[in-house]
DNA sequence: GTCTATAAGAAGATAGAC
DNA sequence: GTCTATCTTCTTATAGAC
C-alpha cells in the first residue's frame, strides 16, 4: 500500500528551477527590447528569438503580451525598491541621488526603460498608464517627506510644503531631464552635470552649510 | 497649329490647393498618433481614419510610413523655430522660457511628441534619431550662446564655459523633466512650478539682481 | 487625388503533439 | 515546458480603376 508512495516525488518540486530560470530570462529580455522599441514596437518574437525560444512558450508564461509588461514593471519596481536605502534621512537621501545616477549610467537599460514608458504611456489607454502614476507619486511622496523632515530639524532655510514640493519636483525633473539627454547623446556628461546641479541645490537649500561631498575613491 | 495649346492649362496649377490642405490635415493627425502612441505604435491606418482617407493616400502624399515621419519632425521643427524670439538675447532669452511652457501647456501635442519620439529614438536605428539629437545640441548651443553672452555683459556671476553648459544643461533638463511629471499626471501645476524654479535659478545667477517678472494680465 | 483590391509579411494568441 | 502548426488580425506598400 505504501509503495504507491514511492512513484511520488519525496520533495515538493515546486515552482521548478527551470521554470524560474527561464522567466528570468524572458523578463530580462522583455525588459531590454521594451527599452528599446517601446512596449507597442517590441514584438514577443524579438524576444523570444533573443531567449532562444518560440513565443508561444512566452505565452505559456505570461499569458498574454500585457502579462508580460507586467511582469516587468514589478520586477523594475522590486529592483528599483531593493536599491532604495532605508536608514537615511532628510538631506542625506537626496545625496544619494547620485549614487543613483551612477547606477543608472552603468545600468542604461533601466533608465531607457522608465523613460521610454513614461512617455508612451502619457496616453491614458497605455497599458503601463497606471503603474507609471503611482510609481511617480511614490518617487514625489518620498523625496517630500525627507526635504520636509530636513526643514523641521532645522537642516535647510524655511520654505512652506508647497515649496518642499516645487524643490522636490525640481529635483527630479532635472535627474530625469539629464538622464534624457545622456539618452540622446551619451557624450553628455551625467554624472559630473547631476553632481554638479546637485550641489548647488544643497547649498541652496541649507544656506550654503552643505555641499555635495566628494565620492568615496572607487579604489 | 496653335489650338493644340487649349487642350493644356493656361496656368500653372502647382501643388493643387486641395492637395495642400490635405497634406497639412495629414501631417497634423500623424503628429497626434505619433504623440500619442509613439511611432512604432501609430499606424498609417489610424491616422488615415481620422484624417478620412484611405491608408492608400497616405503613402501616395509621403512615400512611406517613415516618409511622414520626416514630414511631421521638420513641420514641428519649423513651428518651434517660428516661435523662438528673435530679437532677444543674454537673460531674456531664459525669461522667455516660461512662455514656451505656457505655449506648451495649451498644445500638449507638441512636448507629448517631443518626449514619446526622444524616449524611443534613444534606439540608434530609429529613424529619428539623428533629427532629435541634432536639435537638441541646437537647442543647448542656443542656450549657451545667450548664457555666455550675458555672463561677457557683467549680467551674472563669473561661470567659466564648463558651468555655462552645466547650468544650460540642467535648466533644459528641469524643462523637460517637469513636462514628463506633467503628462504622467496633468494635475501638476507645471507652469507654476517651473516659473518659481526658474525664477530661482535666474537669482542665483544675477546674485539676486534678477529674478522672473510677473506674467502681463492676460486682459 | 483618392479609391478599391490585394500583395506579402509580421503581429498576438491558441491547439495539440511530445 | 517547449515545440510545430495554424488562426486571425493588422501592418506597410503597390497596382490600377475612376
Amino acid at each position: 500500500m505504501t509503495d504507491t508512495s514511492t512513484t511520488e516525488p519525496k520533495v515538493i518540486r515546486g515552482p521548478y528551477q527551470n521554470g524560474i530560470k527561464r522567466r528570468r530570462e524572458i523578463i530580462e529580455s522583455a525588459s531590454r527590447i521594451f527599452a528599446s522599441y517601446g512596449y507597442a514596437g517590441g514584438s514577443l518574437r524579438q524576444i523570444a528569438e533573443e531567449v532562444g525560444v518560440t513565443p508561444a512558450a512566452l505565452t505559456r508564461h505570461f499569458e498574454s503580451k500585457e502579462g508580460l509588461l507586467s511582469a516587468v514593471l514589478e520586477n523594475w519596481d522590486a529592483e528599483a525598491e531593493d536599491r532604495n536605502p532605508r536608514d537615511v534621512r532628510g538631506l542625506d537621501y537626496f545625496v544619494l541621488l547620485r549614487d543613483a545616477i551612477i547606477y543608472n549610467q552603468a545600468n542604461r537599460g533601466l533608465i531607457e526603460l522608465f523613460l521610454t514608458l513614461s512617455a508612451e504611456s502619457s496616453n491614458p489607454s497605455h497599458p503601463a498608464r497606471e503603474f507609471i502614476q503611482e510609481r511617480y507619486q511614490r518617487v514625489v511622496h518620498t523625496g517630500f517627506e525627507h526635504l520636509s523632515e530636513a526643514r523641521d530639524a532645522g537642516e535647510t532655510i524655511w520654505m512652506d510644503d508647497d515649496k518642499v514640493l516645487t524643490e522636490v519636483r525640481a529635483v527630479y525633473a532635472m535627474m530625469d531631464g539629464l538622464q534624457l539627454q545622456w539618452l540622446i547623446d551619451p557624450t553628455v556628461d551625467l554624472v559630473g552635470t547631476f553632481s554638479e546641479s546637485l550641489s548647488v541645490i544643497l547649498q541652496r537649500w541649507t544656506g550654503g552649510a552643505r555641499a555635495l561631498p566628494p565620492l568615496a575613491a572607487s579604489a
